[in-house]
DNA sequence: CCGGTTTCAGTAACCGGTTACATTATTTCA
DNA sequence: TGAAATAATGTAACCGGTTACTGAAACCGG
């Protein structure tokens, strides 16, 4: 009837302890000393009374909720495991939660945002999860933002962790090119809204142009860097088009796996046909048969780095605006190496 | 220097709105109805001022937060993304959010749990990732908990999601023995404490049962349902022991990636001279290759019927204490099958 | 026209912590 | 020895919502 809770609230605690709210509230929170004494009544009190302080009732107090959120375009890629494992161990680490929600940039826009300043201290935005408009309203707002796999809008200084994309694929695409003799180089890209997939689009331009390749429309389809959507393009594509090609150059790795499986399925052999090589060094793709030479992304660490610029904005340390984390070709056997 | 956070508060709504702050709150929650004239009055008031409603402020009056909490035992495998993915999607739909965190059953018992009563409305707790003491400590104060891939303690009413293990398992494994003639099966088994593993075992001990093929323990090594242990310890296995085998099974997918592995790097050829089965059918089982014969677990599933289970605890329906989700074969080409 | 509903809105007590400020006891040191 | 500094604790006002209770106006049938 009465609309008390149950549970035990701090004034149990005092009571119990013989002592004040505020003496158990520094108690706990090491705010200030208290004697042995009291230590011990209290320490006795909680035990006893099985006390756990409520969060709630201390964000309201404090005004901090001590969680960070995490908005992602889905969960359901390989890609995102090591993501959030990255966040998740600084998250842990500093003793805050992590709260994980997804949404599409695209999605209504009158809808309340599942995380932000309501609900979290800090939030890191991948990708295009969340329109530019509402990234900067936050931002404006004081609302602390790291953004991954994004850069920054431009005016704005919103930390931003990224990775180098341009350059490792032209220098991948090159390789098929100067090593492997390839000249018809497919170019599978990823969702058109997505910057990494930009970027890589870029690089694989940049290769053919210095290597006097002539770019071809014909060889660039659309796999959306989802495993499934990049099977049947390439299959539509070896049933419908007359485009020849000795390569294949995807945007990620998930990709690839498809496209490898579309080729062999239809009789071509991977690499003495055609090379592959793919974006992201997924944990499987060293396992993949033939590995799949790829772009290795730090993508833990990008998880990682954006959680602890998080943390330094949230303490008001310096953070810098733009990280572009390093990348690395791994060259195995898909592209026709010998390893 | 007032402590008054720059935020804008149900008061400052109702001033601008020229009503009481009840009101404001009845027009939020839709609790009761407002006259037309003042609910306008009000839209506008929120629309000019910015206003968002303080989470912990509404925790705190209502006792719920909203938030649902999620236990695992790690992150970084690939397994988890479809079970967070189908908890995530279910809690989205129920306007709730979700707070993930990793535990290891085995850490320092008296550190405070990063999820339970104290900021969640009900938990979701993943093979061992909590000790049972703690489960069942949870449950007694009336913490609404759902356990996945871990059973009931005994003499508890705590739902569960499991999957059928043992009987899968059994008639794959008794596959490899009649239909490809396999007789000496080696079986790379998970953590020891965790069920999924353990059953997985006996089911491969039965079929062994079942056709009177004697069990021999040196025919088990330990793959920690890890791609990287299982490879090293397959490498190991093949340098040292003289035992012969002719079918490797693993208790998950993963592993079977790196005993694959292990065994071209050996000069095997899979599955002509030796066939592997897998367990789990993680989205890339099907693209590996061979593509990998193994036991779909409907993961997702998993992971949605959980959460829906958990939110019919929260609201009071009627739960089934035990949901044992079927699982199905899935013939690839690793076992030595033509598909 | 009148008592009884129904509808809409306001007042203020609560949820369970934190912390500024006040108070008392204990040292410290000239 | 006594004034000042320090340490340990208590009191009560917050934090920003929700909601039980109350009151006023509108409505309704007879």
């Amino acid at each position: 009837m009465t609309r008390r809770s149950s549970s035990v609230t701090i004034r149990d605690v005092a009571r119990e302890a013989g002592v004040s709210v505020a003496t158990i509230s520094r108690y706990i929170n090491q705010s200030a000393r208290v004697s042995d004494d009291v230590a011990e009544r209290i320490e006795l009190a909680i035990e006893e009374l099985n006390y756990v302080p409520h969060a709630a009732a201390r964000h309201l107090a404090t005004q901090r909720t001590r969680v960070i959120g995490l908005l992602l375009t889905n969960m359901h890629n390989d890609f995102f495991a090591p993501l959030v494992s990255g966040i998740e161990a600084v998250v842990q680490h500093q003793g805050y939660n992590l709260l994980v929600a997804t949404h599409r940039a695209d999605s209504h826009l009158d809808i309340q945002l599942p995380i932000g300043s309501h609900n979290t201290d800090g939030m890191i935005v991948f990708a295009d999860s969340l329109r530019e408009d509402d990234i900067i309203g936050l931002h404006r707002n004081g609302f602390p933002i790291v953004l991954i796999h994004r850069s920054t809008p431009d005016g704005y200084e919103i930390p931003s962790v990224t990775i180098e994309n341009k350059d490792a694929t032209c220098r991948l695409v090159e390789h098929l090119i100067t090593d492997h003799g390839r000249k018809r180089i497919l170019f599978v890209r990823g969702p058109a809204n997505q910057e990494d997939s930009q970027w890589r689009e870029l690089g694989y331009l940049q290769a053919l142009e210095n290597h006097d390749i002539p770019r071809d429309p014909q060889l660039i389809i659309c796999g959306e860097f989802e495993r499934e959507v990049a099977y049947r393009e390439m299959v539509k594509f070896l049933e419908d088009s007359q485009t020849d090609f000795d390569a294949v150059f995807t945007g990620d790795d998930d990709s690839a796996i498809g496209i490898v499986n579309a080729l062999v399925e239809a009789g071509y052999r991977v690499p003495e046909d055609i090379s592959v090589a793919g974006f992201d060094d997924l944990r499987l793709s060293a396992f993949l048969t033939p590995p799949l030479t790829t772009v290795n992304a730090p993508t833990e660490l990008v998880g990682r780095t954006a959680a602890e610029q998080l943390f330094d904005l949230l303490t008001g340390k310096d953070v810098d605006p733009i990280i572009l984390l390093p990348t690395e070709i791994v060259i195995r056997r898909s592209c026709g190496c010998f390893v």
